[in-house]
DNA sequence: TCAAAATTTATTGTTTTCGATAAAATCGAT
DNA sequence: ATCGATTTTATCGAAAACAATAAATTTTGA
């Protein structure tokens, strides 16, 4: 199962690749066709119920012939990072 | 195992992590802290041997404080077309 | 050279992606 | 309301990601 704080990003991921697709006009069995991979996991993946891998996001992308990085939304809002830290800026806390 | 076609890329992608990681003056323990991704998994990843999910992208990215699409090699080459398709432009061929 | 640090590779067990398929649900046009 | 197209959901089996750990290798610097 998907974890629920990386769930919002998959659910971003899946919306613009579902936007692309249906602006070319294509359906999921056609996207399937030119991607490789298959409609119902490419169902899973544009309503944000799959954690895909990258090489099916760069198929995907050139499947639509957009840049890989637009479909992870690449300028977007900068996460504040914590300023508690040495080493340049690097908070070295666990990963939580 | 990793298909072919898709490990120049792969290669790429771990490249750029490695790069951004390197010139932040942190070692693979310490953005596996960071990342939440162990050190034995993001050395497969540097070198291009693992094709890892999107969320671990974005969690690399968001420890490194890069944006994610930069580490897919955003401003880089198009991949040249084939011409012969209808539909747009679309060339729904099977996917090989 | 030598030793510590960093990285790579291997192993085991768990979880998840993914294709294939089919069935259920939704949507659209008439 | 009905029919067809599209999408969603579920199930199965295979392949792969991943954590944890440890061993092997490479790099670095004293």
């Amino acid at each position: 199962m998907i974890k629920h704080r990386d769930q919002k990003q998959l659910a971003e991921v899946g919306g613009r690749i579902r936007n692309a697709r249906e602006e070319r006009g294509l359906n999921l069995h056609e996207l399937a066709r030119l991607s490789g991979i298959s409609a119902s996991a490419l169902s899973l993946i544009e309503t944000g119920k799959r954690d895909l891998r990258v090489t099916s996001l760069l198929r995907i992308a050139a499947s639509l012939r957009v840049a890989a990085g637009d479909l992870l939304g690449n300028r977007e809002e900068e996460s504040q990072a914590s300023k508690t830290d040495r080493r340049g800026g690097y908070n070295l806390e666990d990963y939580t």
